[in-house]
DNA sequence: AGCACGCCGACT
DNA sequence: GTCGGCGTGCTC
């Protein structure tokens, strides 16, 4: 018998199967992680063991063996094996990183680290620890050894382990007394594997609502398939009660036995949201995301694989959690961008999901108020079963929401960042008492600083955009590179003293409150005031506990959250995400506008949203003021199918960074050539016409250098083949075949086309 | 990735 | 005459 190992070094060089023998003795499984020899001399690498044959191409005398074994069971299951070559194939990754996506790190490189308690177990039976109590008391009623009486008394309660720190509180000096109780034959003292986990104050029971009937409905079509699998869109509106919906698959779920994994976008993973999967599934819930201690991950993992627990909640990389059994796989919001990964590998949480679910036979239940263009045309075509939640859970109406021209505002002589119609609106609410959210796409205090004298816009000397002012503290900063640096008294350009600040930020907006509204309790929530460590949560607790009346944020403020007392959302500059050079800006603007405008009103009093814009006519504002999803997919689909954009044509971009900005042109110019010719010759091989290849052609980079690098690209645009498989047999083949200079890094239809 | 093997310039 | 530069090539 040979295993089959991959070795754990990320080089396309040894990124293949080796071979080794499998010493008397050693028994091996697929999935395991081994100590390997390999190269010369005696050096160790660690590696994966894949598969085991029987027989082997390779010599077997010049075989080694597998030196040990480094964890005495699987790291990956069977089914991550599948996975992991299936994202191979279709990321065009190494298999390592594949298999690296699925394990915490640190169990690589030796670092394994499990947490133990020293813990005592009474060795005695019940009689003979009455027995033990009595040697040590006097015939007077005295005692001999009062503490080593107290620790037997305490252990005749049970005979579970108990910790030697436990031990302590009820009994003072314990601990030594262990070793003479030890060498008696009464005590055992052992290590125990304690689990660190994340957010242990929150296991509080919680008693499930009712389900309304259309929730019913949704619950009974989604558990209705767990036999047999299946897929599905659940479209439901702000506040209907999605949450619950999930909470009541992934129950049915687990009562038939199987796991469930809940994937939320990052920013989701609120302590609100683990505290509500814990108060209904107590400790069946792992936790998993960026922000765990490497021990609590590591902790939260083996949890995990050794089935202590049946369902995990996480961001994306969750969606590799090592479950056996899998039944539904649930993706809350699922239109985020932040379910496809930004590093290579580069895998889309939702197509990993969909594959497990195939091969498992799992439900995959994908839910959102405004699910991606590309999602809901699957849905339309019946690649997936579309289900939908068309009212609040209280009945309430969704939010009216009033369009303001800020153009007709400014021709009115209003000048404010506020139109009369807002600041009426924030004036009510303040005076009924309730609570207001501001929302504005742009941080910092202004967009940008200009020169009256000369029209010089101030710009990053490392990057190609402009600077933003950020007023807490006089500077100008880079939102590219993070550089800052104080504002000049005098125009670089010019040397005339007319620098003007242009275009609001939210500490503008947060200005303004303070001067129109004074006794107004403000909260900003921003990438600037979300730096430290918990501020997120002391931010949104403030807000929630009525610490503050208006809460003025940037996107992240946008979703999930629920607020009651929140009658009024005011969108301040509408426009601040519109005119972005990338094919799904439209969409994006569509969906935060949607979301924002869905805090409005989710409790008894009705709510109010007011959506300021230059542009009051642009489809994305337009459909998402009259909450109407269908006509914004109607209109969004036709524009793409127009311009040959996802899901209608694919585009492939390599990115060429570097500080030489005309060796980068030449190189990118030479690697489109080369990928044209190739590209063609593919294509012309399996029968493809060259109309498919839309265009394909080497350019600067929208955002053309950043940190002190150019940025070139060469950008593929095909037409999609009805059988959906030909771009992955294209891109595949010509990975395998790309000799000479390493690969350049590529994308697939990128969440950020700049 | 890491390391061995291998062919051409300045040094005790 | 040797020591050493880092250019290909291999690792079960």
């Amino acid at each position: 018998v040979v295993a089959e190992v991959i070795v754990d070094i990320g080089h396309s060089n040894v990124d293949r199967i080796f071979e080794y023998a499998v010493p008397e003795g050693m028994t091996l499984c697929a999935g395991m992680h081994v100590l390997i020899p390999f190269g010369g001399g005696n050096r160790m690498t660690e590696g994966f063991v894949v598969g085991l044959s029987e027989t082997s191409a390779y010599p077997a005398e010049k075989l080694k063996k597998v030196t040990r074994v480094l964890e005495p069971y699987s790291i990956f299951t069977q089914e991550q094996l599948e996975i992991a070559r299936w994202i191979k194939e279709t990321c065009h990754c190494l298999l390592v990183d594949a298999l690296r996506l699925m394990i915490p790190a640190q169990m690589r490189g030796g670092r394994v680290h499990e947490k133990t308690v020293r813990t005592v177990t009474r060795a005695l039976t019940l009689e003979e620890t009455r027995e033990a109590i009595d040697s040590l008391t006097t015939a007077s009623g005295g005692c001999r050894a009062p503490v080593q009486r107290a620790v037997l008394e305490i252990l005749s309660g049970s005979d579970c382990p108990i910790a030697v720190s436990d031990l302590n509180q009820m009994a003072p000096g314990a601990s030594g007394a262990l070793a003479a109780m030890e060498k008696k034959g009464w005590v055992l003292i052992g290590d125990q594997n304690v689990y660190r986990r994340p957010y242990q104050a929150l296991d509080r029971r919680q008693e499930p609502p009712q389900a309304t009937p259309a929730q019913e409905r949704v619950i009974s079509a989604v558990t209705g398939a767990l036999e047999t699998g299946g897929e599905f869109l659940l479209r439901g509106v702000t506040g209907s009660g999605k949450t619950e919906v999930y909470l009541r698959c992934i129950q049915s779920c687990i009562e038939r036995g199987r796991t469930a994994i809940m994937l939320v976008p990052e920013i989701s993973l609120t302590p609100q949201t683990v505290e509500r999967f814990r108060g209904r599934f107590g400790d069946r819930v792992a936790v998993l995301h960026s922000r765990l201690s490497y021990g609590e991950r590591f902790d939260e993992w083996r949890r995990i694989r050794m089935g202590k627990v049946q369902v995990v909640v996480g961001a994306r990389s969750a969606v590799f959690a090592p479950f056996e059994r899998l039944g539904l796989i649930v993706i809350d919001e699922e239109h985020e961008a932040s379910y496809s990964s930004d590093k290579t590998p580069r895998y889309d949480a939702r197509e990993v999901a969909k594959k497990r679910c195939e091969l498992c036979g799992g439900v995959l239940l994908m839910g959102s108020a405004t699910p991606s263009l590309e999602s809901y045309y699957r849905a339309e075509r019946g690649e997936y079963q579309l289900l939908t939640l068309r009212e609040r859970i209280n009945r309430q109406p969704l939010p009216a929401v009033q369009l303001v021209d800020m153009r007709q505002e400014l021709a009115g002589g209003n000048r404010s960042i506020f139109s009369a119609s807002l600041y009426r609106a924030i004036r009510e609410c303040l005076h009924k008492g309730q609570q207001a959210i501001l929302f504005l796409n742009r941080r910092g205090y202004s967009t940008f600083v200009s020169c009256r004298g000369c029209g010089e816009v101030l710009r990053c000397d490392r990057c190609d955009v402009s600077l933003t002012y950020h007023k807490s503290d006089g500077t100008l900063r880079c939102h590219y590179c993070g550089q800052s640096r104080p504002v000049p008294a005098v125009c670089p350009q010019c040397g005339k003293p007319f620098l003007k600040h242009f275009g609001v930020g939210t500490q503008q907006v947060e200005e303004a409150v303070n001067r129109y509204f004074p006794t107004a309790r403000v909260v900003r929530m921003d990438y600037d005031t979300t730096q430290k460590k918990d501020a997120h949560l002391t931010l949104l607790n403030a807000f929630a506990n009525r610490e503050a009346d208006i809460l003025i944020g940037t996107q992240m403020i946008a979703k999930g959250l629920d607020f009651p007392q929140v009658t009024l959302v005011g969108v301040v500059a509408a426009d601040a995400t519109l005119h972005v050079p990338d094919f799904r800006s439209a969409e994006r603007a569509f969906q935060l506008i949607t979301q924002v405008a869905g805090r409005a009103g989710r409790d008894e009093a009705p709510g109010r949203v007011i959506v300021q814009t230059y542009t009051p006519e642009h489809p994305s504002i337009r459909f998402a003021a009259s909450h109407d999803y269908e006509g914004f997919y109607r209109y969004e689909i036709g524009e793409r199918e127009k311009g040959e954009f996802p899901p209608f044509g694919d585009f492939v971009r390599f990115l060429f960074v570097g500080e030489n900005d005309q060796a980068l042109q030449t190189e990118s110019a030479a690697f489109a050539e080369a990928l044209r010719s190739l590209l063609l010759r593919f294509m012309q091989e399996r029968g493809i016409g060259e109309e498919t290849l839309i265009y394909l052609c080497s350019c600067p980079a929208p955002l053309q250098y950043i940190k002190g690098e150019f940025r070139h690209q060469v950008l593929v645009k095909l037409r999609r083949d009805k059988e959906s498989g030909m771009l992955l047999e294209l891109m595949g083949a010509f990975t395998r075949s790309w000799e000479g200079s390493s690969l350049p890094v590529f994308e697939v239809n990128p969440q950020n086309m700049l």
